[in-house]
DNA sequence: CCGAATCCGTCGCGATACTG
DNA sequence: CAGTATCGCGACGGATTCGG
């Protein structure tokens, strides 16, 4: 029936999303998506981020076939890191997604505005859990 | 330059994935997308879930902006949720991505089958980290 | 240069109990 | 029926230190 179909894609997003929602591994994957990088070039491509991070994230991304590692014979030596087949495939998508995010990222903000500014009618929190999602909203480089 | 317009795709990326990232909001929107569902229906539909976590997943959404929340007279009184035109819209960049996770999930398990089956190579973790990725990608309710 | 290993603070989440 | 309040744990992220 019905359900089975959806719960199939259910599943199958929630793997996806579980994969890309941790604080860094997005933002690792798509600094990695132009171009092949080492493992310093890419901490100094990714702002803030620990070595530590950039370990798991790259881990991670190269456990689900995403990444490739590969080691170069230099001297010293070192690692390249680069997107696979499947993870350019996996860019298509997320382009689709990034796109509508773009969009419609005015009218997301909006709505946050809104909801926010009526502390009396159902807000049961004491604005504190708010005001991150704000200031991380907010928040562009430029 | 192109830094900027790839910062600005990558930032509304990220509050996207911020927003659906947590445990149960992506399914608790799934759930609701469909028709409109009162409190406990939904809390049926979406098994495991706590009063709490509910709560806060429709809170999220409905700031977002995603949900509309709606007080229905009738005896006793009740609430009902259901997703907005924005939340609609949503709703295809969120296909798109499901289709690409449906069809590429085999080569997904493979790539980490393969990836878990060489403790020799460079693998640091005492493959604990690993089992619950494993469990949790299986899971499919059927 | 490329990590691994450890300690530690924070927070999400679940379980439980209580309210209108 | 539709939540709110509180507690405790476990996972996660950050900072630091050590090794090949």
């Amino acid at each position: 029936m019905l359900e089975q179909v959806i719960s199939s894609e259910v599943d199958a997003c929630r793997v996806l999303l579980d994969q890309l929602a941790d604080k860094w591994t997005f933002t690792v994957f798509l600094a990695l998506r132009d171009q092949p990088h080492r493992f310093n070039e890419l901490r100094r491509r990714v702002p803030g981020i620990t070595q530590k991070a950039l370990t798991q994230s790259l881990r991670r991304l190269e456990r689900n076939g995403m990444v490739s590692r590969r080691i170069v014979e230099t001297a010293p030596p070192g690692v390249e890191y680069s997107v696979s087949a499947i993870g350019k495939s996996m860019s298509e998508p997320l382009d689709v997604l990034a796109q509508w995010a773009v969009r419609q990222l005015p009218s997301i903000l909006a709505a946050q505005a809104q909801f926010d500014s009526r502390p009396e009618s159902h807000a049961h929190s004491d604005a504190a859990d708010l005001a991150d999602y704000d200031t991380v909203t907010v928040r562009s480089r430029f």
